[in-house]
DNA sequence: TTGTACGCGTTATCAG
DNA sequence: CTGATAACGCGTACAA
């Protein structure tokens, strides 16, 4: 359990810690002899560099932080993964803070990584960031920079990485619409969210594109889990007109959403169309399999992952960055069903 | 950018370092007056103390190393939730690390934790820990205490807190044969994995326990993964002879299974019943519904952390510590069909 | 009750 | 090419 210093080594090596150290980081020379001298030591020493008291020397730690709202949903758990694979790839650690979608979490975190050095944060499904201003999150983007997955906010130290989800969702809804469909809900997420607000943008885009009414009862908003997107297809259900698709904001709401639907003996997608968003692995096992939104998440974990380390080394990275999305055609969605 | 060091703060106020430092951390005597003149000093400053050097004083981080096998699964990902939730309650971050299932990157991993002085590592889904001798494992716990979870090492400064996997599996295995399922299925996981084993001799004891004939057919190993269901399931639909039973090892394997069945048009549970493991939260919505083995994953993230933290602060908790485990019966499993 | 000075294990500067 | 030595920022005896 004690562990040996770089000291022990020198003098075991019989030189200098300077020399012991410039062997280990190949910086600056060294002879043959004397290299081989340091390494013997170390292997006899199993010695093994103290990051900690590196960081505090060089004034920079190796560490990302990451917060997540939720690491629960398998869409955050596949971004945590590719931000994980992707740091490794470039010797970074993470230091992994989830939120449960509480806001004063966020805020202790943030302090938290900022207190521990973190070189940079990743930041992803923050609350409320978009609209509302956030005070702590700015504060905290002047000592750490900060990158945003999925949010933007126009701020000095502050820079995101996200999806276009405005346009995912209207060639979804676009889809949609020439599946036959008029009556189209979508069940949106919280609120003062950006992805919500952007896809809801795009749901509403589409269907005034092709002059289709949008009422009150065209938009309902939930919470993003399962059990929103059950109770509000429920909440559908007891309606008079029904509509012949379901829109939700992502996946999990769209699985409570068939659920609930199934439950009550409508058939998928015979009586009704169910799309999600995301493409989380299970949307492609749900029966029927669900047609989404694809993100490719890996992209985005890795672009938040470069910026992040583009900042670290000074350099500035655009403040905005924008990736992709694709639609998925699987078994939920069908022609609307002729209604009498 | 620059950030304010208790030195600074410690001038500001008018007082020593060790004062400022007495405040902040409520250690030894301070006056009214001079504590509320450090705090103004600290507001001032914006003065966020530097953990790192903290750690360096200490010799210790208040971080702990996960090291995860496979994040993807949602199994791991709740693991995850429970372990950040609890070692946040308890004032520690944490360092994840994701092998991919790599048992070359569990090494690296191992080491650099090490290296980066974490007070514990919490290490889940290892492969091939169990039996194959890995000399790692051993020479990383005589430095930084490891804790095992679902697997068991015998070993100085190993420590393991494990679900009842196979009580758990021979339960679910019982409740099949009591079904009247009398040519079952099992579905392993990889061989040299701690609960494939475990669940397998559950399995096995149920069966034999009830005078079943267990051939070179009732056990299938796979790899824990939804494709590894779906192709071994694939494999038994060409046997001549159908089991009307398969129990799956986990629950991704599970969907797999029940996703190759339901494309061949073999109705479950009707004609055949599909039972997993891990109660992840989907196997709540497949269609049917998943009959599963649940695990308490929350319970037995939190053990492991409160073990961590048990071992960090010198006291010796048992070695091995064991989870109940109990079933939980959905719609995919139902009464053995009739033969003709 | 408060301040001084040292140690934690590295890296980096600067003579040699 | 190599070796002292001064930071790095904090906690903590020890002294006052």
């Amino acid at each position: 359990m004690v562990r040996a210093t770089i000291t022990d080594v020198a003098k075991r090596a019989g030189v200098g810690v300077a020399t012991v150290s410039r062997v280990l980081n190949d910086s600056g020379y060294a002879s043959e002899k004397t290299r081989k001298k340091v390494m013997e030591a170390v292997e006899y020493c199993d010695y093994e560099p103290n990051l900690i008291a590196k960081s505090l020397a060089q004034k920079s730690t190796s560490l990302i932080g990451v917060v997540i709202s939720d690491i629960l949903n398998p869409f955050y758990a596949k971004l945590i993964h590719a931000i994980q694979a992707t740091c490794d790839e470039h010797k970074y650690s993470i230091i992994l803070c989830n939120t449960d979608e509480s806001k004063e979490k966020e805020r202790e975190y943030l302090g938290l990584l900022s207190s521990n050095r973190v070189n940079a944060i990743i930041l992803a499904g923050g609350r409320g960031i978009g609209e509302s201003y956030n005070n702590h999150l700015l504060e905290a983007a002047r000592k750490t920079p900060i990158i945003l997955v999925n949010e933007s906010v126009n701020a000095e130290g502050i820079f995101c990485v996200c999806c276009d989800k405005e346009k995912g969702a209207f060639q979804m809804t676009e889809y949609l619409i020439g599946l036959g469909h008029r009556n189209i809900v979508h069940v949106a997420g919280y609120p003062n969210f950006k992805p919500t607000q952007e896809r809801l943008a795009g749901f509403l885009s589409a269907m005034h594109k092709h002059g289709l009414p949008v009422g009150t009862d065209n938009v309902i908003y939930s919470d993003y889990h399962i059990s929103g997107g059950y109770a509000t297809a429920c909440d559908i259900l007891s309606r008079d007109v029904l509509p012949t698709a379901i829109f939700a904001s992502n996946d999990l709401m769209a699985i409570g959403v068939m659920n609930a639907l199934q439950e009550n003996g409508i058939v998928i997608p015979d009586k009704m169309t169910v799309v999600g968003s995301d493409n989380i692995l299970f949307s492609e096992f749900t029966t029927p399999s669900l047609t989404t939104i694809d993100h490719d998440v890996a992209l985005l974990g890795e672009h938040s992952v470069r910026m992040a380390i583009a900042l670290i080394n000074g350099e500035i990275p655009h403040r905005h960055e924008m990736i992709d999305t694709k639609i998925i055609i699987r078994k939920s969605s069908g022609k609307a069903k002729v209604t009498a």
